[in-house]
DNA sequence: TGGAGGGTTGACGCAGCGTCAGGGTCAAGC
DNA sequence: GCTTGACCCTGACGCTGCGTCAACCCTCCA
């Protein structure tokens, strides 16, 4: 007759497994000696090897005791069950693999590589750090909601970076919200009047500042508010925009009417 | 302004993990509107977004915060961690596949398929299913113990089964066991009769029964009491060997001097 | 006789939420 | 003005498979 410890031993696991075992049914509770102590028999090291086994493998342990207990057929078919959930399991983890391998850098974060090589061609154009981080996080909004689509805009943002005015439009603005102090900076006029023109520019080319068709508002309205946010002069400049018949600001649309 | 639902929806989580992650302080609790409502700002919906896009990826969420703001070469360094554990974590689960997938037959339990096919030959040689099974759980002891030794015993065994003695004796034993009535069999003492011989040609050998050298007791000792334990008849072969000069069950051994 | 090294039950802790329970709130339709 | 359904709130337990105290009892050996 064994100890609990003996038996535990003699199987590879935890005294704390077998207890855990006996209360939850798994392993039935052995007869005890006169000062309380499991006593354990033989074929209790048998069925603990089993359980064991069958734990190692994989098997809950909610399943192990059907499992002991079932014909060759249904043991065969469970078998096959615990194996294509095993298989889940490995593809899961390696799709986590493949995405984290994605994060080496920074500013990969739940970006596709296309997004990335804009960015840094931003940072080639003398974009300030700040507003590179700015658009970062509006692309990750726009990844989120158009995870396949997002890859498309890219080519339209490269070639309108080819037009002087938009860089120069970039530095001003990188100049104005890399000055903490500066509240009504004359610069900001400069960048309504690049921002206004481009819009013109564009409008006359039947496209839109991004270049995709309308979908759903949502993820304008956060790019919008994401830049108020994060600078209030953003709120300032959508207002000398206005004054230049220039509603919005990631995605601007022509005002019906100069206002009053 | 979004709430908790909007936020969820838009990063593709559930309400519930967003309360989560502000519970343990991941994210930050937002405001709250006059009727106690969280409200959130579109920066959330980009925090919220990164943490999923680290959480999917395997890091636990106790770091994440940590990855969150930390420098390209730190985060690099976490990110090979998560990566390496990752491996680990694959690793392991498809060792369980392995294993699960060596449990086709139920026998194959916690047994090399060398031991598989010894029962199999037994089977083949007429021992019953009951008989076979009580092999099959001593084996598994066996195994326990010395799970690379115990492929070694087997050639051993399989030359025995060429002795027809010893298949008489294993067909004995089958008849004996599968009467569930008979108390005090006169069979037994044929087997007694055969163990006794064999154990005789094999002291003259210079061999034991098991062929293995003497290791430790406790699995030999385990192996005798899980015999009586299966059927208490056991225990009355015992005795018959004891008077013919033999102690033990699974490992025979010559007695200095027949008793009294 | 005392101390080391077993054993006993009971309970909390872990990760990452799912899922009630038992409320209050908001927008819309009657 | 009232109902209805869809949200929101907090608080708490549940899941998996044990690890790890705590507080106590039993046994064996020097």
């Amino acid at each position: 007759m064994l100890t609990i410890g003996q038996l535990a031993a003699y199987a590879g696991v935890t005294v704390r497994a077998v207890r855990h075992y006996h209360q939850i049914g798994l392993l039935p509770e052995p007869e005890r000696d006169a000062s309380g102590y499991r006593r354990y028999r033989a074929a209790a090291v048998v069925s603990l090897i089993k359980i064991r086994t069958l734990a190692d493998a994989g098997v809950p342990l909610s399943r192990i005791a059907q499992m002991l207990d079932a014909e060759a057929a249904a043991f065969a078919e469970a078998v096959q069950r615990i194996d294509s959930h095993l298989r889940d399991e490995i593809e899961r983890l390696e799709t986590s693999r493949r995405q984290i391998a994605q994060l080496a850098a920074g500013d990969a974060l739940a970006l596709p590589p296309e997004v990335i090589a804009y960015l840094d061609r931003l940072r080639e154009l003398g974009v300030s750090e700040r507003m590179v981080e700015g658009e970062r996080d509006g692309w990750i909004l726009l990844a989120a909601r158009w995870p396949d689509r997002v890859r498309e805009f890219i080519p339209g943002k490269f070639a309108q970076l080819d037009d002087p005015h938009v860089v120069r439009l970039y530095r001003v603005l990188s100049e104005i919200f890399d000055d903490d102090d500066a509240g009504d900076d004359p610069r900001l006029e400069e960048a309504a009047d690049l921002m206004a023109g481009l819009a013109e520019q564009a409008y006359a080319c039947g496209e839109n500042s991004l270049g995709e068709e309308a979908y759903d508002d949502l993820p304008h309205d956060l790019l919008d508010t994401l830049a108020v946010e994060a600078d209030p002069r953003v709120e300032r400049l959508v207002a000398l925009l206005r004054e230049r018949g220039w509603g919005g600001w990631n995605r601007m649309e022509r005002l019906a009417e100069r206002p009053g």
